[in-house]
DNA sequence: GCATGATTTGAACGATCGTTCAAACTTAGC
DNA sequence: GCTAAGTTTGAACGATCGTTCAAATCATGC
């Protein structure tokens, strides 16, 4: 594993200390001493490297959003020409689940902490939008295509449904376990996604459609 | 209305107060001298009213927990003896919406703040399972009854799914509207509203049948 | 091996944090 | 009008915050 902090430079080892700690107790509730004592480094050495705090959370967002966004857009870009819904949904929510549920403790922090800054409108204007709006475009002109009978507005209704509870799965806050006694386990990523495919899929189906054909949402006998 | 702080007691002008500014900035982000100002009071009298920031949290989230509550809990229980998927998802989401979009600043505040705490495992155990969970299993306990196909555990995924997507719905973000260039907003809850019923719906339903019966997720043919 | 730039160190800055407390003030009961 | 309880005031406590800076150390090219 390469989560032994020895062997990293001083940038990366703030950054991973700052990874987790923001996604424990989010920007305001870590001070720049917890994450420099965490990384085993001089408290300066954060403001050295990089700048004020604001910055620091800034490039904890962008290291990993890069390499996230690739992932989807290459998942998304290998579809074909008329992928089905359940493929295109998968293609856009497998990258992020596949690298927190086995790419080591570092992405599973970062996924908490996009759970919290999706939820919070402090970060809408600044880190979401220009560091993952452009994928998100990406999923829903394809999901356009997918839904030709669709308005247009029910397909960015349907992903705000899906990026909800895409977040609160990421999130993995336990309560779900506890309303469950131990049924259920958050941090089953694997059998979450398998029954969030045909539950979105099957959200955006019923909402991406004519609107002659809605009433108050009850399915209609024929199609 | 009744949002004129000259006419209120010192709790309710610090529990407003408090109630908007922990939902723009979060537990950590708000200092009690940023309260107390904001409630037009002196900084000590938070502490004498409600004891550590900590215990006054808790209380702004209490207040209006109890209310909706019990609205949530008189929807469910007028229901019927064997409801409508959509009327139990609806039974369950609209008095939060109707509060959220027709009871006052206070209440849009207070929905932006849950959305926050639903998503930090930080407030999972104390405040999300004392006040929240009780209603949360009555729910569950009809969904179960309305899809008796269902393995159990389905039907909490469908609530969790359900969960992620009303909450981030409420935090109110904006960033839909960025994402469509204005076609979408997110203050609109009940154009949200009329399609998060069929949405939630239709993947309730899709998940919660007998397992032979889903083959990752696509839809069969015959039901 | 010496000069130059990058990095690290240790200490300090002023500001703000949550909390406490004695004194002053207000209210209610008799 | 006096008493007692409840409430408000203004100031201060020690601790911690993000940031800065000069000096010390390290690395690199010649």
């Amino acid at each position: 594993m390469t989560d032994r902090n020895e062997d990293l430079s001083t940038r990366e080892r703030i950054l991973n200390a700052s990874e987790s700690l923001f996604a424990e107790l989010g920007f305001d509730g870590v001070s720049l001493r917890m994450i420099t004592q965490r990384a085993g480094v001089e408290l300066a050495l954060a403001n050295y490297h990089f700048g004020p705090k604001k910055d620091l959370f800034s490039a904890v967002v962008e290291r990993r959003a890069l390499e996230l966004n690739e992932a989807r857009r290459t998942a998304l870009e290998s579809l074909g020409p008329t992928p089905a819904l359940e493929d295109l949904i998968d293609a856009f929510t497998r990258p992020f689940l596949e690298k927190s549920a086995r790419g080591g403790a570092g992405w599973k922090s970062y996924a908490r902490l996009v759970a919290q800054i999706a939820n919070s409108p402090r970060w809408t204007d600044t880190v979401m939008a220009t560091q993952f709006d452009p994928v998100a475009r990406l999923f829903i002109e394809k999901a356009q295509q997918a839904l030709p009978e669709s308005a247009i507005p029910d397909v960015y209704w349907g992903f705000h449904f899906l990026l909800g509870a895409m977040t609160t799965t990421f999130a993995e806050t336990g309560r779900i376990d506890q309303l469950s006694h131990g049924t259920c386990r958050s941090d089953d990523l694997d059998t979450i996604h398998a029954r969030m495919i045909p539950f979105l899929a099957a959200g955006f189906r019923a909402i991406c459609r004519p609107a002659s054909d809605r009433t108050r949402g009850k399915r209609k006998s024929g199609h």
